[in-house]
DNA sequence: GAGTGGTCTAGACCACACA
DNA sequence: GTGTGGTCTAGACCACTCT
């Protein structure tokens, strides 16, 4: 195979270079688990510096085919098939329906785990702060769900302060220089609770949809879970997932 | 600011000149927006090659901090707060449970998008392959979800051949050599139809979690659209988003 | 010790953006 | 035109792995 390529096209010989060689692999002539030639075989072949070679190399590692380490080579790794991404800038993304809705408070109050409805981390005697609201779209009175918040005591002060629209973990980043490191959430269907049927307009027992979500800090500790029912036909939970190529 | 920190620790300098960079951005003595100096400055700067200071910007730019570009300079990007991402190697990881439970066809039949339950792209009168089926738990008989499986015509041929436990858009994947390149997924709650809740011992009405997915392939086409219904307390959809940086 | 990739230098020419 | 980053060469020494 030569450059004629690069010549044709003026493209940069590293570029057609990685496309060489990640052609070559395709076809199964560098196999699974084999190693590439070395880097100065390479640039004998291509007539190019190490450089340049190591440029085509770098890209194909960047794609996740090869894996290159000093002392052993090139190798060819499994067949990269990909995979699926979720991709996020924001939690808030998540709940796109942020902007669009108001919060209204209903109570606020401390009290330990095990008084929660639900499972919170970190045993039953654990003391956590909660808010208790309501969302509804904003300038109309149309609830789309009850809400929990539970925060930490020790961030229990942002909770006095949220107006309708803030967004509990993002004040508690900013105010105490924190950083939300993985989010865990949990949907799931429930027959409406009494106390959360009542502020959202249902039936108790009625169809709804639960969700939990875990705010977990870089340091592993969950700092935050919102537990929220919304009625059914006034919320979804849509996802897309792209397939991207990239290192596993 | 010098090398020490590289003739101490032995760790490669443009390593050591990356993070004072990146320390530098996050101090705000290269601000958003602004261009770092130029790469002859850097060199001069570290006293180093031109090479060496690339590979650090490379570092930086593979953080998605900077933008270097030919003609201007390299720009400090908005202070990336990095983006959550939920990655999946293969779609089936989206219904882990597919291993455990087995599938049990109640019925197939060829229907226009019309007479489906639900709303499939296409327009009314297209043309659809479907199966039914309930998944349950493997070696009981405790059901987990009544399932519909709706296939273009063109690769109808799969479904007259599953078994247990087939996931179909892999073998269509596998027989017709296309490849899902996106996934969108709704989830909700809902009042449990009549069809379904007779097969999966709930009464109609009855909260359930429904899940909505489209496959669709590299030149957009929805292939295959799959509509389940779950139990409450049977089902629940877990996910988990970690933050990762990178280029946005 | 021989060979690998990882790091680094000192040059060079180019395409590009901007004044 | 001047200066920017993008590409490329021809060297060099190193740490690492394997024999």
């Amino acid at each position: 195979m030569s450059l004629r390529a690069h010549f044709e096209t003026r493209r940069p010989r590293y570029q057609v270079i990685a496309e060489v060689l990640e052609a070559d692999i395709e076809a199964g002539r560098f196999g699974e688990g084999e190693l590439l030639p070395s880097e100065a075989q390479l640039c004998a072949s291509y007539g190019v510096s190490r450089h340049t070679v190591r440029e085509a190399i770098r890209t194909l590692s960047d794609l996740g085919l090869v894996d290159a380490r000093a002392g052993i080579g090139t190798r060819v790794l499994a067949r990269n098939p990909g995979s699926y991404v979720q991709r996020l800038k924001e939690i808030a993304d998540l709940h796109d329906y942020v902007s669009e809705t108001s919060r209204r408070v209903i109570s606020r109050s401390v009290l330990h785990a095990a008084e929660a409805g639900i499972a919170l981390p970190g045993g039953p005697g654990k003391a956590w702060r909660m808010v208790e609201a309501v969302r509804h779209v904003s300038g109309s009175d149309v609830v789309v769900a009850w809400t929990q918040v539970f925060v930490l005591p020790r961030y229990g002060a942002v909770l006095d302060r949220i107006t309708g629209n803030d967004l509990v973990y993002l004040l508690i980043e900013r105010e105490y220089g924190i950083r939300t490191a993985r989010l865990r959430q949990s949907i799931y269907a429930l027959a409406a609770p009494a106390t959360a049927a009542a502020q959202i307009g249902l039936e108790p027992g009625a169809p709804s949809l639960a969700v939990l979500r875990e705010y977990i800090d870089d340091k592993g500790e969950v700092f935050e879970v919102t537990f929220s029912i919304h009625p059914p036909d006034r919320y979804r939970y849509d996802t897309e997932f792209v397939l991207s190529p990239g290192k596993p």
